[in-house]
RNA sequence: GCCGAUGUGGCUCAAUUGGCAGAGCAGCUGAUUUGUAAUCAGCAGGUUAUCGGUUCGAGUCCGAUCAUCGGCUCCA
């Protein structure tokens, strides 16, 4: 048979040979680094007997699906060391993720004590170097072999693969497992590990399950990389934006006032203004926006209309609430009423107040719309998981023609604002569609979802964007495409969604008059163009680490005089930056120089001018920034103003700390 | 909502087995008038998240509630 390998070379071979022994005749290096294998794109284990001719590739950690072996591997000696130390926790399952592996026991909950200790015990699973070798089993002796080692969850998942399904166990030393692979050949590899936390989990992800005991770690090769990854973990609260944002006096919260009710200070109000004003101008002025102001809240009526009231009511706050869920009134006689959870059917009765002609469509409407949620009490975080929340928000009410390019343009938008933000390169694209496999969570029939859905997909392939498709994440009313962005902590949130709606123009009876003056109905886009002002807050603290763009800093310039001599001189130079529309403040402290500098940098000031003798005799001013080289030397206020009016204006993002989260 | 951890001045942290709540920074008042990461002195700041219990005595032990954090689930 004939080998090809990833280099375009081959290796020929007599007999079947495994994917290992494959390795060793390439080189010995390669075969101890190999992790698994990949034949013609299959991902297989080191095991495997190769038998015919084909591609095959040696995953190394350097490969992601290697390192998913690896670390697969490394979930396996966790689970013997849990095995040893507690004999009767049951197995589940244990994957490898993005950044390492973790493993759910059926099992009483952990101290960080326990964690150290099951730690010591990988250790010497580790040091044993157990070899690993691989068996299957026929269905029904694979069943008895996982009830006679009393792993009811091993059970469970045998019985649910399919029934010609290949069922493989894994055996290192004293431990055994039901697993797909692949692994590595023993435990000796994994040397460079830590477990990094524990916490609950449901079985199968189901929240009527059991909850289980899971146990997080991170595995290496390498020692550095191991230690590397640690120091990232310690370093991310300088970014984390629930530590930043408290810390720069962003916001606050007040136990009094609840969950998820941020209170912004004065400096992130600035901050939000500035982009609000931003943004709306830009919707307005560049891309054709009216801008609406509606109710924060609404009669029960209005959901029923828009069907939130049946889909969604346990995510609102409703206001007078009765036993009864048709009921419009309380017994007292009180409206039922809630706040509102979206904005959609507001701005729809904006359109309808007026009749509308083809020719004023495509007709869309803006507006900066506060909206409330009511998130279950564990679901709340910092500023991205809120229970109110204000949003950039918007309607496109048009033509079945001119949907194609609206939705287009909406995109372009987000896009545009992404990348004046600097986060462009931060984002995924996700296009969110129905579960045909739960089709009582939507509005609508199948057919009428793939039409939808076939349409979205032709104009994402048509602008050419590259976006990944996923079941079960649209809108009750519509697929959508979000726009995804990871936390510091590697957790995904949508940041910006632009969606397809085909059901609710009909609800509200929405209609525009065509060319033959006959009634039709409208499509509609709900859309975003830069999110809800607190998530997006929350991503800029975090992508910059409080270092903002100099146009969104609330304080852009610190004026620091060496000592009250020069006072006056600082208040002239104020008043010019003001002047300019620059926001300045000096800093009056009888304090050394030094000392205003870090306190400058620490409030992540952009610029700071340093005023003396020598300055107030030239009649200039000394610069510095707060980057890591801040000394920009003497010069001319007037420069200075221009420069820094330049990079306001054009919102350029200089100076600002963007290494790349790892 | 579920599992776990945490909660002491604005911030960071102390407080032996249950035994007088303390320090640094920030703040305020003076003094100092300073050239690139911390000038000196003084003052003030607390019902130890809240409520209840055990105890002669609770920051410390127990219970409940609230909030925060790490996850799970959820996120129109």
């Amino acid at each position: 048979m004939v080998i090809r390998l990833k280099d375009g070379s081959t290796k020929e071979y007599e007999a079947p040979m495994s994917v290992i022994s494959i390795a060793e005749d390439i080189s010995e290096g390669l075969a101890r680094m190999a992790c698994a294998g990949e034949i013609d794109g299959q991902v297989v284990d080191l095991r495997e007997i190769v038998d015919k001719d084909c591609e095959l590739n040696i995953l190394t950690f350097n490969d992601e699906k290697g390192k998913a072996a690896f670390r697969h591997t490394a979930s396996h000696i966790l689970a013997q060391a849990v095995k040893r130390l507690y004999p009767d926790a049951k197995c589940t399952i244990g994957p490898s993720i993005e950044e390492g592996f973790y493993y759910d026991f059926d099992m009483a909950p952990l101290s960080r004590e326990d964690l150290d200790k099951i730690e010591e015990e990988m250790k010497k699973v580790v040091k044993e170097g157990a070899e690993i070798t691989r068996f299957t089993l026929p269905r029904e002796e694979a069943i008895r072999f996982m009830e006679e080692r009393n792993e009811p969850y091993k059970v469970e998942l045998i019985r649910d693969l399919p029934e010609d399904a290949e069922i493989s166990f894994y055996t290192q030393g004293d431990f055994t497992d039901l697993c797909a692979g692949p692994h590595l050949m023993s435990t000796k590899p994994v040397k460079y590990f830590k477990l990094t936390s524990s916490s609950g989990a449901y079985w199968r992800g189901n929240a009527n399950n059991k909850m289980l005991t899971r146990i997080y770690g991170t595995a290496y090769t390498k020692k550095a990389d191991l230690e590397e990854r640690l120091e990232y973990l310690e370093n991310i609260k300088l970014r984390d934006h629930n530590k930043v944002g408290r810390e720069m006096e962003i916001f606050t919260t007040v136990d009094v006032i609840g969950q998820g009710l941020p209170l912004f200070m004065p400096k992130g109000t600035k901050i939000i203004q500035t982009l609000q004003r931003w943004i709306e101008d830009l919707e307005d002025n560049e891309w054709g926006y009216v801008r609406t102001r509606t109710p924060l809240m609404a009669k029960a009526e209005l959901y029923k209309i828009s069907d939130h009231w049946y889909h969604y009511k346990d995510g609102m706050f409703v206001l007078n609430d009765t036993d009864d869920e048709e009921a419009d009134v309380t017994e007292d006689g009180k409206e039922v009423m809630a706040l509102r959870p979206m904005t959609c059917p507001f701005q729809y009765y904006v359109y309808k107040a007026t009749q509308h002609s083809y020719r004023d469509l495509p007709y869309r409407m803006g507006e900066t719309s506060t909206i409330f949620r009511n998130e279950d009490s564990g679901e709340m975080h910092g500023l991205t998981r809120v229970r109110q929340f204000t949003i950039s928000e918007g309607h496109l009410i048009c033509t079945p023609e001119q949907i194609k390019s609206e939705f287009e343009n909406c995109v372009k938008l987000a896009k545009y604002c992404l990348t004046t933000l600097g986060l462009q390169d931060d984002v995924t694209y996700r296009m969110s569609k129905w579960d045909p496999k739960n089709p009582d969570k939507y509005l609508g029939t199948a057919e009428e979802w793939d039409v939808v859905q076939d349409a979205m997909r032709e104009i994402l392939d048509d602008i050419g964007l590259e976006y990944t498709e996923e079941d079960g994440e649209a809108a009750f009313y519509g697929p959508k495409l979000d726009i995804q962005a990871k936390n510091v902590y590697g957790k995904e949130d949508t940041m910006i969604t632009i969606q397809l709606d085909m059901f609710l123009s009909e609800r509200f009876d929405m209609y525009y008059i065509d060319q033959n003056g006959e009634k039709k109905r409208p499509y509609i886009i709900h859309r975003t163009s830069m999110g809800c002002y607190e998530r997006t807050l929350a991503w800029l603290i975090e992508k910059y680490a409080g270092n903002f763009p100099t146009w969104l800093c609330p304080e852009q310039v610190r004026i620091l005089p060496i000592s009250e001599k020069f006072q006056s001189y600082a208040e002239s130079v104020l008043a010019e930056l003001k002047k300019a529309g620059i926001k300045a403040a000096i800093d009056e402290r009888a304090e050394k120089i030094g000392y205003k500098i870090r306190e400058a940098r620490l409030d992540k000031i952009p610029y700071m001018l340093i005023l003396g003798a020598k300055e107030e005799e030239n009649q200039n001013v000394s610069v510095r920034h707060r980057g890591d080289d801040g000394d920009m030397g003497s010069m001319q206020l007037s420069d200075f103003i221009r420069d820094v009016k330049e990079e306001i204006d054009t919102k350029a993002i200089k100076y600002v700390n963007i290494s790349k989260n790892k």
